[in-house]
DNA sequence: AATCAAATAATCATATACGATCTTGTCCAT
DNA sequence: ATGGACAAGATCGTATATGATTATTTGATT
């Protein structure tokens, strides 16, 4: 289930609930509600009678997904701002260094630690169903083609702002860190569906 | 399930699987998938062998909401707005009039009319959780003490600003709809909690 | 009368089983 | 060879049944 953050689950792709049922040791019925609330969440998509699939997404989709998280993260992260404590800090730096962690995992994970402070459940539940849901094209887009180097540089940059307690700044930069990341990932996907 | 979105489900009620799966002559294994899936949505909450309860809203979590619908839906709004066609119209008026529908259900009618053509599937889904997280609570508001009579009003000229399709008003009139529904509903809420 | 313990009842969570639907392969006719 | 009808297999969706957990009642004791 982590391999949905991940993105190591293919786009496209159907899941079969006895093969999940079976790895997990358990039967379909927790399995199958596990994927209810995916799909609930809009991460998986229910097929009458074939069975559930990882939707694929389009270069609107993408674009509609990252003009959502402009509209959510930097009131988050404005929130969050003047309440970030030290342990925030330490997780995003962690976030950076990403041991152990997947790219996807951790570009989440730095984010999420910025904007957890905000104490706003529900806008933080949805900025991860928006992080997932390209999760599977970032990865292409970064392993396969060699992009987004430059989002390290923007989420240091982004961090500094944060110590330094500078909101306008900060929420510029994230501003522009998402709009960099849109316009990389949405051309990726129009050169794909051409 | 519709009882959600007219508000009529109590907050803090618990939702009795047995009770769902007579009433709809089917076993519990569908209903359970049913609640998981809004349980993904965010709207009702699974508590380890005890059950399904729909959670109650605080004060900041409805200032949260309000929030997160000033983020999303002047987006969704300003891209609707020069693809508006008559159909979409028609049904915003209808809802206006509100024949057969709860309070809450022609609300969240209306703006969707003017948001569908944007054509953002997971836009719409997330204001209508924002719509359905508040509805029990906007019934109460409104058929206990008599308010929101002004927004009624503040539609029609939003309406109005869309026929005109006057981008600038419309968006203005949008978000000065959510102020005033936010601390109307936020201050009957803090005064419930104190 | 109040309090706690144990028994009873209610409810949940999941394994198993089975009919329904979809997919795939085979065979025949053209 | 191509296309279509049929059969076999795979997969899904849900009813039933059962152990586990929680809630409620009962009854004894102070």
């Amino acid at each position: 289930m982590g391999g949905l953050l991940r993105g190591e689950v293919e786009p496209g792709s159907w899941l079969r609930q006895d093969d999940l049922a079976g790895q997990l040791g358990v039967s379909k019925i927790p399995v199958r509600e596990a994927l209810q609330r995916l799909a609930g969440l809009g991460l998986l998509r229910f097929e009458s009678n074939r069975g559930v699939v990882l939707p694929e997404l389009s270069a609107a989709e993408a674009e509609e997904n990252y003009a959502l998280r402009r509209g959510i993260e930097p009131q988050m992260l404005e929130r969050a701002l003047p309440r970030l404590s030290i342990v925030d800090f330490a997780e995003a730096e962690l976030a950076l260094e990403a041991d152990g962690l997947s790219l996807t995992e951790a570009n989440w994970a730095f984010h999420r630690a910025l904007y957890r402070s905000s104490g706003w459940e529900r806008g933080l539940s949805m900025a991860e169903i928006l992080h997932v849901a390209v999760a599977p094209y970032v990865v292409l887009y970064t392993e396969y083609l060699g992009g987004g180097t430059d989002s390290d540089a923007e989420h240091a940059a982004l961090l500094e702002a944060c110590r330094r307690g500078d909101t306008e700044a900060a929420s510029a930069l994230l501003l522009g860190h998402l709009d960099h990341a849109q316009q990389a990932l949405v051309g990726f996907l129009e050169a794909k569906e051409s």
